[in-house]
DNA sequence: TAGATTGTTAATCGATTAACAATC
DNA sequence: TAGATTGTTAATCGATTAACAATC
């Protein structure tokens, strides 16, 4: 078990990865965490830490070298490997989350479809064909499936993401707006709720209002 | 200015708002934080701590009554109004976003979607026709615009952001892979950075494998 | 070498959990 | 009334910030 390192952490990182991104293509070869902190609007104590949980990258007097630096946060968040992902649920939003090319720049691959509504079976996003929901089984024998971005109703959600997890399935995307039940809890699942982000929103405009 | 509640307690009101609203559709009429903390696995201590940032909705000996609490958080989290969204930006994930049918039930009504791709403009989603973004000025004369949804890619959302705000927008739910820099930071933004969640999905799929 | 900036320890702050008196 | 369970205060835990010695 390596150490445990907390989500708020974890959280960061991605936005790190992000703004220094951004630096390489701006030219800049290094960067202090007073620097990167002043960008972010984070503190550079922070930065320091957070980075100190994975390691040393920096060095006394210099900084951080950005692309060395965005390169080992790449590493940190697995964007080293390929990861091949199956959409499950060819509505809308599964058709979105396909169609987003952004994702296979780091390493987040489609490579099929599935859906139970035979008329749009067989009609191809980006390449892939959408298949129906009842040949998962057969393709999961012939493909290495490292993700599933879940985007079916909530009522299905339990029983389709147990069929896949049941395929072995060990890692789950999931739009669907429940918290899934799973019957192996190695799963590893993260939720992506638009309804939860709305409200939210909601919220800090209603106190917007008041505050003012 | 209103007493400040973390955004720690905001994130987790719609995850009670829907657990109670499933309470109701099975008839349950009241419930202890004891009972809501075991289906939540929360502590009940967390639950009336975060409750009791609003006041106090529950009763000595009794515990919560669902239907009143499920209604209380609704308004907290400003669901008894209306609120009026703009969709700006009509590809696959707008696109997605005018099609969720979830939203509408929660208050939140698609009035109008914007794009700049004169092939895709006049194509109706839900009954809203895909307008052309030079429209956009003209179409805030006319409409109460609560929320805009931008589903731009990243190198045109700070101009696009602006000049919603310009025109009197006042909080942005953004998609786009950015932090938004806003000319007036009064406006409200809510970001949705799927690749971010992605990535965070990944680096706990490289964290599992080494923990077993 | 002198200056800059990290890595890391210590101090502070905030959030979560525990405990219990108030009260239905 | 007795039992249950809240609302709230106090204790603990964890995360953030500050400080500074180590070192490039």
């Amino acid at each position: 078990m390596s150490k445990e390192i907390s989500q708020a952490v974890i959280r960061r990182m991605p936005r790190y990865y992000r703004y220094l991104g951004e630096l390489i293509d701006e030219g800049v070869e290094r960067i202090s965490s007073n620097e990167l902190s002043a960008r972010m609007k984070v503190t550079a104590s922070q930065i320091r830490q957070d980075l100190n949980n994975f390691g040393g990258f920096g060095q006394q007097g210099y900084g951080y070298n950005v692309q060395y630096l965005y390169e080992e946060i790449g590493k940190i968040m697995g964007l080293n490997e390929q990861h091949n992902i199956i959409v499950i649920g060819a509505g809308n939003l599964g058709q979105a989350i396909a169609n987003y090319v952004k994702f296979e720049k780091l390493g987040f691959v489609i490579i099929g479809l599935f859906d139970v509504n035979p008329k749009i079976c067989g009609r191809k996003i980006r390449g892939n064909p959408i298949l129906m929901l009842d040949e998962i089984e057969s393709f999961m024998d012939g493909h290495k499936v490292d993700i599933a971005a879940l985007t079916v109703p909530k009522s299905e959600a339990d029983a389709v993401a147990n069929r896949l997890v049941k395929l072995g399935i060990h890692a789950i995307w999931n739009f669907a707006h429940v918290d899934l039940e799973l019957l192996d809890d190695n799963v590893v699942v993260e939720n992506v709720h638009l309804s939860d982000s709305l409200m939210q929103l909601s919220y800090n405009i209603v106190k917007s209002k008041n505050d003012n």
